[in-house]
DNA sequence: CAAAATCGTTTACCTTGGTAGATTTACCTT
DNA sequence: AAGGTAAATCTACCAAGGTAAACGATTTTG
């Protein structure tokens, strides 16, 4: 499945569905009011279009709909990390890179684990 | 100014004043229509509802209003950059650029000029 | 059994971004 | 003065995301 653009509370149904594999709309709602407030009609308004773009999908399980995501999370980061590189960052990955190294605060143990990640890929081993 | 939110043309906008610092309508119409078809309308309206959101702001000169950006391209790329890591990446800049040199093609010369930004964080001079 | 809770569906509204034609206004040219 | 031109404004749509109440069916519960 090719990814799909999702909005701000879309995407939060989707990491629920991400993180438990299988969820009904009831939980969803839960696992998203844990953190902000909303409405379970909202929910299902958002996994009907969600599934009519072929996001998820649901079996029906004990006369409830049981979703489950049709989309990998790894192609939908894909689809928001182009997005945003084509749209600030002239395309260039290499430009976002530097901009969050000198603009966000990354914690020293990650910058010595991106470090090797770069060795790596440079060929400079160990 | 804090950043507002913008669309992908309105972006492309800003890209413009940011580039010229100031141009009339015709003008940007003309940049856009470089590589994609627009209208010249619909420029107009973006640029009504961008000055409406206080993004920009004109000048008339020979009774043609001149544009000019009121707010500065690093803090829209702030405001961008963030909106994608509390969306997908769980808050977290290091998982992004992670993500970033594991995914995406990133030239080996940049990834140089990357590492020393690393060493320079880290105290590692030179 | 009647009332309450639960589900999914229907309907409706608002906002933002994008698209662009139609209209008005004012100037410049012939 | 008439006509063309260009600029700005007005008006109108459409799509997507989000928000949520109202409704109908069904099941659980007091």
């Amino acid at each position: 499945m090719a990814a799909p653009r999702l909005g701000r509370v879309q995407l939060k149904i989707m990491q629920v569905l991400w993180q438990r594999r299988r969820a009904s709309a009831r939980e969803i709602t839960e696992a998203i009011a844990r953190t902000e407030p909303i409405a379970h009609s909202t929910v299902q308004t958002l996994l009907r279009k969600l599934e009519a773009k072929g996001a998820i999908a649901h079996d029906v399980e004990e006369r409830t709909f049981v979703f489950y995501s049709l989309v990998k999370e790894d192609n939908v980061r894909r689809g928001a990390v182009r997005d945003l590189m084509d749209r600030v960052f002239d395309s260039s990955a290499a430009e976002l890179v530097s901009y969050l190294l000198q603009n966000e605060r990354v914690p020293r143990e990650e910058l010595d684990r991106i470090r090797k990640l770069i060795d790596r890929q440079t060929g400079k081993e160990s």
